[in-house]
DNA sequence: GGGACGATGGAC
DNA sequence: TCCATCGTCCCC
């Protein structure tokens, strides 16, 4: 499946909606609000191009998605958009190709996996043009079945913490670095997206500055579903103290 | 080849 | 607030 049609599929889910981009004179931060319906999306980021803006798009749009894999069902409930190369100095790829980053890349509908801190894993899915290097990184969700799995996975922590995070998330549905450039929309790999069972509203998401970045820490690419109690907690991004 | 640091999470 | 722990990538 082209890229370009996969993040068209998504913008034309139940779950499709608009919205504007503005950067507020008192913060100089940017903020993103709802925009009437039928209008087209304005791009107001200087350093950003409408291939950029179309990955922030897609991000949102995958909220209520569920991603399954081994027999655990996640519903996304928070979800962060990272651009390409030259675009978004907080993305894996901003530098261009690396071996770790090649399958960001690659074709649209594939897991990106990276290993962070030495110990995680992050699970991310591949969006865009073709070469354009654009990636949603999922960060939460709630559990909708296999919760005695999940819960095995886990440990001893709350319902609510199974996929609270990038890193739980991965462990609770049992992947690791051989789910890395597989696909996650045709069934052929360890992963599988589908449709919302329950439809996400554009006044349910609000929009903020993504977690633990240090570059690009004011540009709000982070999505998730307003009050859902499976959202992770924001936290900035803390300098490594040197030694 | 060295070293700084991270799209985190969990313990205090 | 602190830090485990190691792959990645920049830089010398």
């Amino acid at each position: 499946m082209p890229k370009t049609t996969l993040a068209r599929s998504f913008g034309n889910s139940a779950c499709s909606f608009a919205w504007e981009w503005r950067q507020s004179a008192k913060s100089g931060g940017w903020f993103a609000a709802p925009a009437r319906a039928g209008l087209s999306e304005p791009v107001d980021f200087p350093w950003l191009d409408a291939a950029a803006a179309e990955v922030a798009h897609t991000a949102r749009t995958l909220l209520g998605w569920e991603i399954l894999a081994g027999g655990v069902r996640i519903r996304l409930t928070e979800v962060e958009a990272y651009a390409g190369t030259g675009v978004d100095p907080a993305s894996h790829a901003h530098r261009g190709p690396t071996p770790r980053t090649t399958v960001m890349f690659g074709p649209a509908g594939h897991a990106y996996t990276y290993f962070v801190f030495g110990m995680h894993w992050c699970l991310n899915v591949v969006c865009g043009a073709e070469g354009e290097a654009a990636a949603v990184l999922l960060r939460a969700g709630e559990v909708v079945d296999g919760l005695d799995l999940a819960r095995k996975r886990r440990g001893k922590v709350p319902d609510r913490d199974l996929a609270r995070g990038p890193a739980r998330l991965v462990v609770a549905l049992g992947v690791d670095a051989a789910a890395n450039g597989t696909s996650v929309v045709d069934g052929t790999g360890p992963l599988l997206l589908t449709p919302p069972t329950r439809p996400v509203t554009p006044s349910e998401v609000s929009a903020g500055p993504r977690v633990g970045v240090a570059a690009a820490h004011d540009v709000p690419w982070r999505f998730w579903i307003t009050g859902d109690p499976t959202v992770s907690p924001y936290r900035r991004h803390v300098p490594r103290r040197r030694s």
